[in-house]
DNA sequence: CCTATGTCAGCACGACTGATATTC
DNA sequence: CGAATATCAGTCGTGCTGACATAG
């Protein structure tokens, strides 16, 4: 592909980008929950992670990680708990409350998105599900 | 299309999305200007516009619109003029460096963007290439 | 008089850097 | 002792709501 192509790609590609992500502050000002509490949430459903992986993951400094965690403790939807083999750590893992929060929260935004995905054409959603597994790689690429 | 293909398509275009924005984030810290003073920028290169636009197509109220106008207007980057037929409206317009400036920013994003792109095979960027018209779609319900 | 447009003032939230235990 | 981990303190940027001036 020639640079030229390549360039007009990146630059539609990040148009659409940039809309989608005043799209996605709008889905998180409706619930009570901020975009990085649900990402956190949602990177320690499967395990308990450590506050450094948590922060690496959502893509914000340590201390940012730490006072969203101190907010989601606040509000009894995680634990903190030491991790026996070294003390410096920290665990983070939902209650029983943040499981729940959670499946709420990702419940009204994959119906709200549902809803908008069902007024586009077979051949649109066909082309979006297409591009999903390139974006995820092209979102790899970029994360370094 | 079935209810449930529909929620899993929508739950991980919003896995994807939710990756991209910080991905986003991270390309706008690298750059002297914010997202939305990049925004607001594009936005009026093809021609002024009104303040009241402006915070429309960027998602955000119009005090906050004001306050990024300001702020470019105070690196040199926009200028506001009057409306002949409504004395309420201001247009905003950029200044010289203003282009500049936005042609540095696009082109060091579009740059990247792209360096990231090539590393995908050919099959992966025709499927994103096919996808952003109704990514674009898309955005515009759910903006709706 | 009521509406539309933009700006000002004050507040909230989330991120950052720098400094500080504590543990390896 | 130096490196790693998490937290605390203070600051900054950006968004918001509500109040306000001006013009239609």
């Amino acid at each position: 592909m020639k640079d030229v192509e390549l360039h007009d790609l990146a630059s539609r590609y990040r148009d659409i980008l940039r809309q989608a992500v005043f799209l996605v502050r709008s889905f998180d000002a409706d619930g009570e929950l901020s975009t990085s509490q649900v990402s956190i949430l949602n990177m320690i459903s499967e395990e308990p992670q450590r506050v450094g992986i948590i922060a690496r993951n959502a893509g914000i400094r340590v201390p940012s990680a730490t006072e969203q965690i101190i907010k989601l403790e606040g509000l009894g939807l995680v634990e903190r708990i030491p991790d026996g083999s070294d003390a410096r750590v920290v665990l983070v893992r939902p209650t029983d409350a943040g499981r729940r929060r959670l499946a709420e929260a990702n419940a009204q935004r994959n119906a709200r998105m549902a809803k908008a995905l069902k007024t586009l054409g077979t051949e649109e959603r066909l082309a979006i599900a297409n591009a999903i597994p390139a974006i995820a790689k092209l979102n790899d690429v970029l994360a370094g």
